[in-house]
RNA sequence: GCCGACAUAGCUCAGUGGCUAGAGCGGCUGUUUUGUAAACAGCGGGUCGUGGGUUCGAAUCCCUCUGUCGGCUCCA
């Protein structure tokens, strides 16, 4: 979107607000208004209406309101007056919060608690912080504080729907009073609103929560907790073959497998920093036996260091890469915990490479190229952001150190194709990173795996290597994960594919589905489901007491990618005819093929991890 | 954590102060022996999330806790 449409969609949903405020002031004038901003996909208004609620019984009552105002074509006009004039028009219209900005604006210049830049403001003062002059726009009997811009009138807001309302704090602060938040969205035209409603309702349809029941992936319990999802043998699948495969593409770029307890004494961590920055978040562990403090792990590296500093290393030693896919347990405020998306186990593909600077650019690279494997693998277009350190002194190391660090990740992403774009101030404090951004099916961009540079973990543990002058010279650690979490990336997955896995991940393979329970037909499709099995697939009988069509539509709506009816016609020729999930099949029709040779087709196709199949 | 909504059978849901709390699907049993998206019949299954309160009487009203969902960053 070029900066002219962005303008000029963001002036629509602003005067939007202004609108729905308006709509809203003709019915129920007593309104107190708190603040109308645009947001992402469109906009909102904080209201205060005393006791009363509003409900989204009142969206149409309201849009339609609004619908009235557009249709009148109203225009905005914007005015400026002197600020103790403004203050006065406050009180005599009863607007408390507006009140209360238009002190701080003249007692701070700004409105907002934290500073912003004083030229965004759009207010005419004489250059110090204070301010003379607000700008107000009204539109019909309607006129609200703003500094705009607004489109010329009512009738050139494009097209929008109310979404839902919610408690929204005045000024975002516990303890001020609580004002009602109604969102809507807009988009320039109706064909964007009904693509964005499409989206949302796609998105929906696909919700990971849902299908994780419906296919039997996870589940969660009340005895043990929220943010803890329990996986069933089916999700486990889906678990351990992801993690297989970034095991496996790390394990072919010289990384080995290490393994770590999941709790550790809280020193550890004081050590590390991130008693004091996370100690929050950290599950504490009482020993009935001693005094020791214990933690559940929050993360894997300061375990790894130990294991890095247990023996005296050379520059030939370098790099030294750990993996491991193990869970750390993070206390996230239960009001952040959602499905799959964010809990308090957290399975990380983690790994660690401790190494020379100069070895930093050829690390990242591998990485980057495992990722691009994985993304292509499922389906997902990647771009990364490289996030650089800004001017500012927040940041921990050398600055040599961070200069050839990110023109050698620069380096590596290019080397790699991959798109990218670049953001000073996104590093972390104690390195620069790349973070890959997936795009789903639908659309939506998901941050997921991560390759980050480290320079402040090495010297806190006092990592050291011996360089060829025989000097003691701390390494560099390169923290990255591939799929990020796997439950993270579980929720995202499932979404993306809407549950229908490819073969290579579906939890079950193949379905051999008896037309009778006849021990002849039983005894066939117990021999073919072995011969599967002796190839890795995951393959299932069904020989319930149904009838076909009842077990084909059970089969369809798990998702499995073949159904095979076994009767009579298969157990004479010993050909059978697959029935395909139809996302994956290529073609209407389907040739019968001896069961070998169909087995072994889908074998290949599981262990090639093709996204599609060609059966 | 905070604000709001919600929590009834394994699942999806009906039941809003008054008889023994219901349906569909799933489960079990029987009949049927089935040919590519739902055979038929019968039977089980619930301290209505937890604990407390109000009431002659609570799934229903109030409070607590637990859990789920939406929001809590976006600043005239």
């Amino acid at each position: 979107m070029d900066g002219d449409t962005s303008n000029k969609l963001h002036a629509m949903r602003h005067s939007l607000a202004h609108i729905m405020a308006s709509a809203i002031k003709r019915i129920w004038p007593e309104v107190k208004l708190g603040v109308g901003p645009v947001v992402e996909n469109g906009f909102y208004y904080d209201l205060d209406l005393g006791g009363m609620a509003i409900s989204d019984a009142d969206f149409e009552k309201i849009e339609d309101g609004m619908r009235a105002i557009i249709k009148e074509a109203q225009p905005f006009v914007r005015s400026m007056k002197p600020i103790d004039e403004a203050i006065t028009w406050a009180e005599q219209e009863k607007q408390p919060y507006k009140l209360e900005l238009l002190h701080d604006l003249q007692r701070a210049g700004t409105t907002s608690a934290k500073d912003i830049n004083p030229e965004e403001l759009g207010v005419e003062g004489d250059g110090s912080s204070k301010v003379d002059q607000v700008s107000f726009y009204t539109n019909g009997d309607f006129t609200d504080l703003c500094r705009g811009p607004h489109v010329e009138s009512t009738d050139q807001v494009g097209a929008f729907k109310l979404m839902r309302i919610s408690g929204a704090y005045w000024r975002g602060k516990e303890g001020n009073p609580q004002m009602q938040r109604l969102y809507g969205v807009a988009f320039a035209s109706d064909k964007e609103l009904r693509q964005y409603l499409n989206m949302l309702e796609e998105a929906k349809k696909r919700d990971h929560r849902k299908l994780g029941q419906e296919l039997d992936l996870f589940v969660f319990s009340d005895m043990v907790g929220s943010g803890l999802p329990l996986f069933t043998p089916r999700g486990t699948i889906l678990r351990e073959e992801l993690a297989r495969f970034s095991d496996e593409l790390r394990e072919r770029v010289g990384f080995q497998k290490v393994w770590i307890p999941h709790i550790t004494k809280h020193e550890l961590y004081e050590k590390s920093g991130h008693w004091a920055k996370f100690g929050d978040e950290l599950f504490l562990v009482k020993s009935q036996e001693t005094s020791d403090q214990f933690v559940m792990k929050p993360m894997n590296c300061p375990h790894h260091t130990r294991i890095f500093a247990s023996q005296p290393r050379s520059y030939r030693d370098l790099p030294v890469r750990y993996l491991e896919t193990t869970t750390v347990y993070r206390d996230e405020k239960t009001g952040e915990l959602g499905g799959l998306s964010r809990v308090r186990s957290i399975t990380q593909d983690d790994s660690h490479i401790f190494c020379r600077n100069d070895q930093i650019e050829e690390e990242v690279n591998k990485m980057m190229a495992a990722a691009a494997e994985l993304y292509q693998a499922v389906g997902m277009k990647l771009r990364v952001r490289l996030s650089y350190r800004d001017e500012s002194g927040a940041y921990l190391g050398a600055m040599e150190l961070w200069e050839s660090a990110q023109s050698q990740l620069k380096a590596a992403v290019r080397a790699n194709g991959l798109e990218y774009f670049e953001e000073n101030g996104e590093a972390a404090f104690y390195g620069p990173k790349i973070d890959f951004m997936a795009t789903d099916a639908i659309g939506r961009e998901h941050q997921l795996a991560t390759v980050q540079l480290d320079f402040v973990q090495p010297e806190r543990f006092e990592l050291e290597y011996t360089d060829a002058e025989g000097n003691r010279v701390a390494p560099v650690m390169v923290h990255c994960a591939l799929l990020g979490s796997v439950e993270r990336f579980l929720s995202v997955y499932i979404e993306h594919t809407a549950g229908k896995f490819p073969v290579w991940l579906a939890p079950e393979q193949v379905r051999l589905i008896t037309v009778n329970q006849e021990d002849a037909t039983r005894e066939f499709a117990q021999k073919v489901a072995e011969e599967g099995q002796k190839l890795g697939l995951r393959v299932h009988v069904d020989n319930d007491n149904e009838s076909v069509g009842k077990k084909i539509r059970n089969a369809e709506l798990l998702k499995v990618p073949y159904a095979i009816v076994i009767g009579e016609k298969e157990i004479a020729t010993g050909e059978v005819v697959p029935r395909i999930r139809k996302d994956i099949a290529v073609s209407e029709t389907t040739d019968s093929r001896t069961v070998d040779e169909f087995l072994k087709t889908v074998a290949h196709e599981a262990k090639s991890r093709v996204s599609k199949t060609s059966l």
